[in-house]
DNA sequence: TTAAATTTCGACTGATCGTTCGAATAGTTT
DNA sequence: AAACTATTCGAACGATCAGTCGAAATTTAA
């Protein structure tokens, strides 16, 4: 017989311990600094075993980005399929992100990121970061046309709501993070709504 | 005799050189990649000379973050001494660095987002970096009590529009800068006047 | 129970790289 | 020119650390 349901299910949850542990890590030290006898010490297994579950500190770091964007990616999904107008699902969008960005604290910060300065073979998780970023920037264009945004350049008004979102979210102390109020009441005090214009 | 002005001089020309051309090495490889080796070849140096001037790789990373933040700070003091309104010294301000930004490509990214990971003993840069902060909310908190921007928690809107305007100029592809008429028409139309509503 | 497969791990290795050494060269002063 | 100072640098040192090895422990299958 070959390998088991339960032998499966179990290697996974000792590689995602690794992975939890290497979070850690990795948020207080960084890609470089940090160091596999740390990691697995921070995750309680040996050096080596680390090794056996994945080939190296970068395949490591890497399956932490990908299943971090596979999460936000799919609970993203049916907040975008939802039929509010293009304004109200950008917001509804930042909300969610916000919602997983509270969930596991310390890891968006990594999504958005850490990818800067990394030159991996394959990025898998760039699939995500890609659908996602085309998403948003989409309603932006949708939004501008239908008029819910003021009619300014599609690829400014993305950088500039990318931006006030980062700061928003992933800025300052992690003490008071930014509640889902917050976020929608500054997007709409903010950000003008022409339609809105009295 | 002691040491002459030309000598002095001469000496600072030659510090300025090897930062130079550290940045680019840090750039593209970030500050635990670089290496001595490679930032003395890009400068010109033996590396050995490298420690003539500096005491350390941190310390020649430290030199980068504090030559910037000090340029930039100069820069910033007319313009916000300047007799303006609020909001127009803030969108001044974010013209201002802009401008430096684009005279210095790289740089910026580099002291916005250097720091973030980073324990040395003492980093005399964050002075000019907290003056600045301080002079942006400043900037705003007056903005709001003024009714040129909308009443929200001045914090907030900090973090969004420093995460906003982090945005434009350093997110994307560098070859695109943003100019300066596309910051002050991004804030002028995306964010909300409550002193021009029709 | 015994054989086979899976999992664990401490000790070792090899490469990398920050930093130092000591000597050579260039420049200045007397 | 001789004495002194400032500058340059390649070679060597030593610490760190990713990744490997081989053997032990544990689990599963027969």
């Amino acid at each position: 017989m070959s390998i088991s349901d339960r032998q499966l299910e179990e290697r996974k949850m000792r590689q995602d311990r690794i992975l939890s542990g290497a979070l850690e890590v990795f948020k207080s030290k960084g890609l470089e600094k940090a160091t596999m006898d740390e990691i697995a010490s921070e995750s309680g297994f040996g050096k080596a075993t680390l090794y056996y579950y994945f080939h190296s500190k970068e395949e490591v770091f890497a399956a932490i980005l990908e299943n971090g964007w596979e999460t936000l990616w799919t609970s993203l999904e049916p907040v975008i399929s939802g039929n509010e107008g293009p304004r109200q699902t950008f917001v509804n969008v930042l909300l969610k992100i916000a919602e997983n960005a509270k969930n596991r604290p310390g890891l968006f910060e990594f999504l958005f990121n850490a990818p800067k300065l990394m030159q991996f073979e394959s990025q898998p998780w760039k699939k995500y970061q890609h659908r996602m970023y085309g998403t948003i920037q989409g309603l932006l264009e949708d939004g501008i046309r239908e008029g819910e945004f003021p009619k300014l350049d599609s690829q400014l008004l993305f950088k500039a709501m990318g931006g006030l979102f980062m700061g928003l979210v992933l800025m300052g102390d992690r003490k008071e993070p930014v509640s889902a109020r917050d976020v929608e009441e500054l997007i709409n005090q903010l950000i003008t709504d022409p339609t809105k214009a009295e």
